[in-house]
DNA sequence: AATGAATGAGTATTCATTCAT
DNA sequence: CATGAATGAATACTCATTCAT
């Protein structure tokens, strides 16, 4: 009777350690968060912990490379596969991409990078090849089909995708710093979205 | 040799001091920098650093103190004197400090605002108030006035002046964690900006 | 090479600390001894020591605690199941306590008590509550009991217990500070324990 | 006009240094005490506090012997030169000093012989043969002169001159460990001295 | 596989002592 | 003489990692 549920459990753990550590990363940051906590959180014992992960690095990396790429998968999919308009996409499903970015788990990483980074370079590279790359090149692909459908004009806009990401990125940050009393974030993004778009769809002759 | 051991300069250590832990914290952040080595870098004793700041968290205020407020008064000091048209101003000064931000001072202690903020709430609101708050007042002030003038039309942008300060702490945020390597961060605060003002002239009639 | 490094013996390492740690304070008092000494003695590592005291203070208050009620116990229940005359028993089990007393281990806490005590006012308490009032209480009742057997008169000294327990603190102390070669501190007891009775029992009609 | 006020302080300055470290030592004790603040007690410079004692341990032997010598001095003299009888001189002029005990600034000596002695030999055998044997010689004195005078008899007690001390220095202890709210310690030495010159005094004839 | 007792290197902080002024 | 800035050795405490059970 116990044995399923038990054999079950042991395919699970690496994962519920994963997540147990992203919450305690996401409270106190990597430097401050005790590999004992994470245990606890995970209900789990120390030493399973390193049975799985053989020092709190690399869990630290097994963190971010498990909770951003299908976050990252998930967009660029919907982007190969969408037959929206790019414009219909950008106000659509990524603006909901966007919005939803600040206060998720990718929030806490992107403060993680931010404070770890510099001591993980591999980590960087990983996070650039996987993430950053791939996700500014899927916005990157999204406005060269809107020019090449004649819905954009090609101008300086089309060529640096980072400008959608941009706000994104920002609300993150403001978030992870000032909570949620600074400034309207969601507007913010709904606006820098609008007028890229409006300028991509150039003066209406 | 030549060095006496025992050197009296009172007046210069504090600052000594902040900037070498200015540079250990840029180099490490907060947690991963002993304070002996930023002793080191001052080229002081341990008790010394201890004489001017009590903790290792003071002297981490301290840090963030004086060396972010100097920078921001000097920007808003010049939009106060200023007697630029706004746009003037936007393209030149503001262009100006905002292609330095990245890897200046202050861009280490975004990082170190990122990491470490969660843990000294005070801090946060420190610079919430002295300069996150001041600095968007003051490009609220410049934007309000180039409406007032007729320069610039009312409108969603004219009301947030974080459309400005973004492509800035995007472009610091990625400088500091992919290094020089990564995007065109300084053509991208270009576009954005003049993006931003195209759109706040209006369609021209 | 026989030792394996690692050995567990969860039970009985509180008690190991303890005992080390009385040795290491009664050899060099509280503030100048180290921790590491007392895991040294222990044979422990520190890291364990701090695993079952949090504080250098609490294994303080712990060593406190764990020697001197088991012996005031013993003492207050012989007292509390004798059926001896109460001059035989201060001239009896009475007189053999208080002679063992100096250089027993309790001797050593008084010494921390008088150096320490003035900052660990909780721990005064304690010995207050649970040493000093017991004993005295404990006595006063024994002297109680003589006098209604008729065996004492009631008096001055029947109803001051510290003049018993007074040559025994004298006795501790001196041995404390001078070592041996001070003064004939058992006689000293003796004299004194008989004095009092000899008055207890009024001239001799 | 200030030259003299200056020449003056300079001749004190030993002296107003010891008093404020035996203040500071009485507060925190022996190692609690920094030098810092027994210099700023004295209002004097650091520097200067090492310019007339060249260790905080000489200083701490300074204290010691500075206090305590001028007491017992007294106390033997006043034996010396006294023409009372020794009963009245007993429950006169040394009941006195012995009340006083507690309380005063030599009490706070104890509690340093107590705490310190240990690791300070040559005090041990300074205040030996400074303070107790000449203040028990001193008693013995006068005992051995009650008994030649034929006002006591010779017996055990009159052979232990510690039996008078006892009582002082029971009290002076309990003071230190547990302040006011303890037991009547004047009542203590009043009985105690009582008790031994009754019995000196041997049964009325 | 699983536990948590045990280890020890690493670090912030204090404070007696020195010495340039 | 007098100052107090400067030194650095000493020490309590933490926490990633190991291993007996």
């Amino acid at each position: 009777m116990s044995q399923p549920r038990f054999q079950r459990r042991k395919e699970d753990r690496p994962q519920e350690i994963t997540a147990a550590a992203l919450a305690a990363f996401a409270k106190n940051g990597y430097a401050a968060t005790r590999v004992d906590d994470v245990a606890k959180r995970a209900g789990v014992s120390k030493g399973l912990l390193y049975l799985y992960f053989k020092t709190k690095e690399e869990l630290f990396k097994s963190v971010v490379r498990s909770f951003v790429i299908p976050r990252i998968d998930t967009l660029i999919r919907s982007i190969e596969t969408s037959d929206m308009s790019s414009e219909e996409f950008l106000r659509g499903p990524f603006l909901e991409f966007a919005r939803k970015m600040p206060g998720s788990p990718i929030s806490v990483i992107v403060r993680l990078m931010v404070a770890e980074g510099p001591k993980h370079p591999d980590l960087v590279q990983f996070y650039w090849d996987n993430v950053v790359s791939r996700g500014l090149g899927a916005i990157d692909e999204l406005l060269r089909r809107g020019v090449q459908r004649g819905e954009f004009r090609q101008c300086a806009i089309s060529e640096q995708p980072a400008l959608f990401v941009m706000p994104v990125v920002f609300a993150v940050i403001f978030k992870l710093i000032f909570g949620r009393q600074s400034i309207d974030t969601e507007r913010l993004i709904e606006t820098q979205i609008d007028l890229l778009i409006t300028h991509l769809q150039g003066p209406a002759t």
